[in-house]
DNA sequence: GAATCGTGGGT
DNA sequence: TACCCAAGATT
């Protein structure tokens, strides 16, 4: 196969078989496709599904999304991870429409200057909404091309990412780009797939080096690992007669960045002092069952603890603090442990079994 | 170049 | 079960 055939053939295959019913595949805008692109991030699309239309109406466009409060954009990207994506598109949205008048920038490298916008992203953006010819490099595509060419060695060394670069450009069609990009994913989500690739429907099964070799699943090279390191904290849940929950914002920087949170001791001596230091009364406490979190780079315990102090000689807390009201949550975003957290702390005063 | 950043699904 | 890793980007 030709590099121009491998286009054509993927286009046919397309619009025979791709994915036309995606919800970010309707009523295209750049908005709609930036925002999809961020959250497909290291996320499953059936993932997604249970974010996009909600993100969508609440914040229906750019102005939208750059008048929100921080707080409101996390809560609305609450337990679907690597919340800096959040973040950050908050603060692209800012620049959009202080910078750019609210128009989206009609060129990769613009789009790429924008907060969590990198080449692969920028490439979608310009291709799925403005018909720009640039390519992308995710996930799927990367395990399309490593295929096709025999290209082997894992992609995190830029040597391999290169190559993959330069063999997406080539391989780019100058037409009907958006469908090319679009066609693209599709055959590495339903037909190239990690395992059990279906290449007996694969329309460029002709020029596949791997196929050829009978060697498809040898791309691509998984990742070295490394042991989980361990880490422990612990949680307590300061209740008051309100039932609700003292919650601090954590950081903007490391684990569940700017989202609120219990605070985090080291152990029952620092409970105790934290207590003191906030003002907070302590009438009895228990120790609620323990939760294990595994993430990518590490494997956190967490020990909650339910700790009801007196209402009559706690003071209101500000700043960083605040009393999460278990009954009428208030919009703000909320890890997903947390959020685990948070229900059993209610069971548990409602005498329920843990 | 290596670490960091979440959560859920597939094998 | 224990890994792998998904429409990656940032530091």
């Amino acid at each position: 196969m030709t590099d121009d055939d491998f286009g054509t053939a993927v286009l046919a295959w397309y619009d025979l078989h791709g994915r036309k019913d995606l919800p970010w595949q309707q009523g295209v805008t750049p908005y709609r496709v930036w925002v999809s692109e961020i959250m497909l991030q290291q996320t499953q699309v059936a993932t997604v599904l249970g974010y996009f239309d909600r993100f969508m109406q609440a914040l229906p466009t750019v102005e939208a999304l750059a008048a929100a409060p921080e707080d409101e954009v996390l809560h609305l990207w609450t337990g679907l991870g690597y919340y800096s994506r959040a973040r950050n598109l908050h603060k692209a949205a800012k620049t959009v429409v202080e910078r750019h008048g609210g128009e989206f920038p009609r060129s990769v490298e613009a789009l790429a200057e924008l907060p969590g916008i990198g080449r692969s992203t920028a490439g979608a953006i310009a291709s799925l909404s403005m018909d720009i010819r640039a390519p992308i490099l995710d996930g799927n595509v990367k395990r399309v091309l490593a295929r096709y060419t025999a290209t082997a060695g894992y992609p995190g060394e830029p040597a391999v990412a290169r190559r993959l670069w330069e063999v997406a450009d080539r391989l780019m069609p100058h037409e009907r780009v958006g469908p090319y990009t679009q066609a693209m994913m599709d055959l590495g989500a339903t037909l190239c797939t990690r395992s059990k690739p279906s290449c007996l429907l694969c329309p460029v099964k002709p020029g596949c080096r791997a196929h050829l070799q009978g060697q498809e699943t040898a791309f691509l090279t998984p990742k070295p690992r490394k042991t989980l390191p361990q880490r422990q904290t612990l949680m307590p849940l300061f209740v008051n007669d309100a039932n609700a929950v003292l919650l601090q914002r954590r950081p903007s920087t490391g684990l569940w960045g700017g989202l609120w949170g219990p605070p985090e001791v080291a152990d029952a001596a620092e409970l105790e002092a934290l207590a003191e230091r906030q003002g907070l009364v302590i009438d009895e406490r228990q120790a609620l069952p323990g939760l294990v979190h595994t993430f990518s780079h590490f494997q956190l315990a967490i020990e909650p603890w339910l700790v009801q102090v007196d209402h009559r000689q706690h003071r209101v807390a500000e700043g960083d603090w605040l009393w999460y009201n278990l009954a009428s949550p208030p919009r703000l975003g909320l890890a997903a442990p947390v959020q685990k957290l948070l229900k059993r702390a209610e069971q548990a005063l409602k005498g329920e079994p843990a």
